[in-house]
RNA sequence: GGAGAGAUGGCCGAGUCCGGUUGAAGGCGCACGACUCGAAAUCGUGUAUCCUGAUUAAUACUCAGGAUCGGGGGUUCGAAUCCCCCUCUCUCCGCCA
């Protein structure tokens, strides 16, 4: 949520930075709704004051044995005028929420223009892709020929873009989950386990909602989500806290599946393990002090980036343009892994600074000692990584001509140092 | 799921039956000051958040007002105190990995 007081006093400004991200949203109803609510508020408060002050005088009175019937009627009206003064309020304000509810964060300064993948920035590479002198495999061939992923079993039980990890293949998948989490630890975060469930003013929160609810699984017996990502969470978990500085930057990093209800055509980017209904992720998250966090951001793609790196899988770090940002960002990176097999980049990672968009929402703020006003904080996340993408990178990456997956170096720890996976039949 | 008890400021804890200068006693903690070579102890002062208006370069300070005693609604001139709904916590029973 945006600071009513800057959409006040530069609605043009403002307007114009939404309009990098495609959104036409005028600012006009906002505003008007502002400076009718501040309108009524002054005249409800008015005689608000009356009435306190009347109300203590009748207390008085009464004690002193004294006659108050007619004060008594006269505040009477007042309250009445005030109640249908207190309506009007509430009405204004409702819009007034649901309008700053619905607008998204401000692209910042240095986030490029453009709506398109195209228009993104490439700003790092790391390793290059490697020559193969066969053809490389779509990771749903390499995983079936190993028998380690079996999406037709899947189906079965919850139907189509759900998978089985079978044998090696699930041990691959803990593994990769492990050695995030492990990696992330040595970089100063903190585990968390989390619920896979959250409310509706959590998800608002976080800023899923009100924008995704179509992607979003619900539940019937009580009004909850299955949570899109760990962030959903996270957002929340000091909630109407008010930290102390000298807790910031706080970090966490958190392995949860996450659901999206995605209703995305089948094709290269969708099919195998690329775009399930669940998938598992670790993901990062920091509360940050609010001039820190653009260098926080700068750690948090190298944090990510690091788990490309100890699974050597080369990758190409791209900042998006506005147009491509999710809604709670002000910039954001995506790491993006080589899919030899697909003969494409695609995202493992997605890394974002709301700076206090979201902390507003979820009403996060710090105190820089006893005597300081309440800030609110700045929070970031990024996946750390997207385990089912990751995994299919792997498989892509490591395949080898008959058909086995050399496991790097880094992951052999998690596996009893097996060097690779080969068909068990 | 059934029955009952509860939720008060950073923390502990009065007040709730019998509604009235109670944003809230007291204690702890914390901040500042005094004392001290310094510290402890002691003493003094201060110590919630949000909103509106005035002032302002300011979303800094100050002043005035409003709101908040888990959340929402109601009764009343007036609600931490009375009534209703919700959320959460605890105890007992049931169920259960």
């Amino acid at each position: 949520m945006l600071d009513i007081r800057l959409i006040r006093s530069e609605p043009e400004k403002v307007e114009q930075a939404l309009r990098r991200r495609g959104k036409e949203i005028s600012l006009k109803p906002v505003l008007d709704a502002d400076a009718r609510r501040r309108a009524l508020l002054v005249e409800m408060e008015a005689l608000k004051a009356k009435r306190n002050e009347a109300s203590k005088e009748i207390g008085r009175k009464k004690k002193a044995g004294e006659d108050t019937d007619s004060s008594m009627e006269e505040m009477r009206k007042v309250g009445e005028q005030i109640g249908a003064l207190e309506g009007k309020v509430r009405e204004v304000e409702t819009t007034l929420e649901q309008l700053l509810w619905n607008i998204p964060n401000l692209p910042d300064d240095s986030v490029p223009d453009g709506l398109k993948e195209e228009d993104n920035l490439l700003v790092g590479e790391w390793g290059s892709p490697r020559r193969f002198d066969f053809a490389p495999k779509p990771h749903w061939e390499v995983a079936a020929n190993l028998g380690i992923v079996d999406f037709e079993r899947a189906t079965k039980i919850a139907g189509a873009k759900f998978e089985v990890f079978v044998g090696a293949g699930d041990r691959l998948r803990r593994a990769l989950i492990q050695l995030m989490l492990d990696s992330h630890r040595g970089r100063g975060y903190v585990e968390v386990g989390l619920p896979l469930l959250a409310r509706r003013d959590s998800l608002m929160a976080s800023g899923h909602l009100p924008f995704f609810e179509e992607d979003q699984f619900s539940i019937r017996q009580e009004e909850m989500f299955l949570i899109p990502t760990a962030e959903a969470a996270l957002a929340n978990l000091h909630r109407d806290e008010i930290l102390s500085a000298d807790n910031l930057p706080m970090k966490y990093a958190s392995y949860t599946p996450c659901f999206r209800y995605e209703k995305v055509g089948a094709g290269k980017e969708s099919r195998g393990l690329i775009r399930q209904y669940q998938f598992d992720k670790v993901e990062l998250f920091k509360f940050v002090l609010p001039e820190t966090s653009f260098d926080e951001l700068e750690g948090l793609r190298g944090d990510a980036e690091a788990i490309y790196q100890a699974l050597e899988i080369p990758y190409r770090t791209v900042l998006l343009c506005a147009g491509e940002m999710g809604t709670a960002s002000t910039k954001t990176y995506d790491p993006m892994a080589w899919f030899p097999g697909l003969d494409k980049w695609l995202e493992l990672s997605s890394c974002s600074n709301c700076l206090d968009w979201q902390a507003r929402r979820a009403n996060v703020r710090f105190k820089r000692g006893p005597k300081g006003k309440p800030e609110f904080v700045h929070t970031l996340n990024g996946s750390g990584l997207a385990v089912g993408r990751t995994f299919a990178a792997l498989l892509e990456n490591h395949q080898q001509a008959d058909g086995s997956v050399v496991i790097p170096e880094a992951l052999r720890d998690y596996l009893d140092g097996i060097e690779k996976i080969t068909a068990v039949r």
